[in-house]
DNA sequence: CTGAAAGCGCTTACAG
DNA sequence: CTGAAAGCGCTTACAG
């Protein structure tokens, strides 16, 4: 391969020239760049970018962590992320964390640091410590999913678009309702959007004077398998079976239909579901859904980091609330006239 | 941040056995290793992956390149790549083709060059071009869903696969079954799997005395929205309607059977429906569909170029092919009894 | 607008 | 088993 010696040598000019032409940047006269960019061509030369690194201090790369890549949520966080990064021209180095000992090999060994011009950090509950081996690399963070002050950030307002899901199975005339709550994948921490949904769904149901029931609370994976557990489990147990399940992701919710047609009740006929995300398949399966814009969220966290990358950066981490939507399908329905859902 | 000449100081060695100690690699005597990893410890030094690889050449780094990061079968395959790469301490670089224009930027600006040790390729028809632009990069390459001569590759056998799937539906006494055609993403080149898919079915019939009738294939994207259209299509077509469809993917099939709903007919009761990947939510659809084991793809692929970057690597690259199997589910029975199929 | 030269921080024959 | 030194291929003040 040709290096920058045997381009500038053609062109006749130095390597300095030779590396500022192909930039773009500080001065260099257009004949000069035109000679440089001819020379490039023809020896079909392109930079190394480990010299570019080592010299610069630059990857032009961005990491973005996730707990769980094949999840169909962070698929489209993902999207978002790498749309705006690929014109942009920067590399995504995807982390998957898996487990403890991905998390541990991630954060204690600061995997990180000289890899990467920014971190994405999607839906991930941090330790303190975590979040200082973050802060330590030096670099613009935006969590998508939480707002923490120390870094950029992005979310949906959970308690709101939860209250919003709730109140319609209120309107609906729906008294026991039940939660289908998801729990992060090391089951450790709860994340934001755990404890805020559920905030909003006890507090639509005090708005309307319903006597909120821990048995009808549920905690699973957030899966379909997880939702189809919450759901049996709410089914068995000994207290009062809800008319209506609020589900904390699509995936969940499809879960818990499937349960509910397992055990011979009706969709919405016995009980009505509604999820959360706007999941691609929650057409086919009349859900009921609030959509939160999930690739957005993902590129407006990489133009914050972006933006901070650039000389004309915010000084202090910028946080931003997008809105979501309740979508309505056919998976809510008024419940049985008896009032006491099924039997 | 400390360097290595301050952990050598420290250690009171060169630089040279730093480097070896750290590494593991060349001999260093026990009591100098302990004593180097004291001191990066102490001084909480981590190597510059810059520099380290400028200097060795290596990257540590794998590019995995995919035409939809989004797309459930492709979230499946990255996330078997991604657990051997993580066990074996890579680095993943995630290349989202999307469209034309990041497709050209990949492949004739040839992004990859000097970023990474080897490339994983999945489900990419390539042009001649495209592949001479990565053997040029000179780093074990693997494909997955197609075994090219000069590259590493694993896939399954579409062929057998598909055939069985439609042989299954004419041993329930079909006769008039469509197919769902995937085309993939830039409507250019088909893929391998999708002509062998075809190919497989066609033989079938062929087996079974049946007649292909062109008037029952469609091509579509490879999504719930192509699989409904390519179905809306069937039903409104002047010929024969179908009393099976064969799809090429789960997602597609999903769309198939939301079609075949709205339009007021009924799986398997009318039309039978069969898809292929073993989606997570086939389960709760009920869907019969081909099993193809995508993680594990995944992973040979990428233990395919990880060996190829060993010293006692294969000096030529290793084709396979894994089995699949035919799961069978609620959406597929034998044609109505009339042999007509929906009127 | 352009060049000489230092510097980025490692790895790796080579010698001993 | 260990070290001196070259080399990896750029970028960037600094000077002019």
């Amino acid at each position: 391969m040709a290096d920058i010696s045997d381009v500038a040598r053609q062109a006749g000019v130095s390597t300095a020239t030779v590396s500022r032409a192909l930039r773009g940047v500080g001065r260099v006269a257009e004949a000069t760049r035109h000679r440089v960019l001819e020379a490039a061509e023809q020896l079909g030369y392109s930079v190394s970018p480990s010299a570019s690194r080592l010299a610069s201090g630059r990857t032009g790369t961005v990491a973005v962590v996730v707990p769980f890549v094949s999840r169909w949520s962070f698929g489209q966080v993902i999207e978002g992320v790498e749309a705006v990064l690929r014109t942009a021209g920067f590399d995504m180095l995807l982390y998957n964390l898996a487990d403890a000992e991905g998390r541990r090999r991630m954060f204690a060994d600061n995997r990180l640091r000289g890899r990467v011009d920014a971190v994405l950090v999607l839906y991930l509950p941090m330790t303190q410590e975590e979040k200082e081996s973050l802060s330590a690399l030096e670099v613009p963070v935006a969590v998508v999913g939480a707002l923490e002050p120390e870094f950029f950030g992005v979310r949906i307002d959970d308690v709101a678009a939860a209250r919003t899901a709730v109140r319609h199975l209120l309107h609906l005339g729906h008294r026991h309702i039940g939660l289908l709550s998801g729990v992060p994948y090391d089951q450790g921490m709860p994340f934001t959007s755990q404890v805020d949904r559920r905030v909003g769904y006890l507090e639509a149901l005090a708005e309307a004077d319903v006597q909120a029931d821990p048995a009808l609370e549920a905690v699973a994976e957030f899966s379909i398998d997880g939702g189809s557990k919450a759901m049996t489990h709410l089914l068995s147990g000994r207290g009062t079976l809800p008319t209506a399940v609020f589900a904390h992701s699509d995936e969940m919710a499809f879960g818990a239909m499937h349960a509910l047609r397992r055990s011979g009740l009706e969709v919405p006929g016995d009980v009505s579901v509604i999820g959360f995300d706007g999941h691609d398949l929650a057409e086919v399966m009349a859900l009921s859904t609030v959509i939160q814009p999930l690739a957005e969220l993902g590129s407006i966290a990489c133009e914050q980091v972006l933006a901070a990358l650039g000389t004309d950066g915010p000084a202090e981490p910028v946080h931003r609330v997008v809105p979501t939507e309740l979508l309505l399908r056919g998976s809510t329905a008024p419940p049985a006239t008896t009032g006491t859902g099924p039997s």
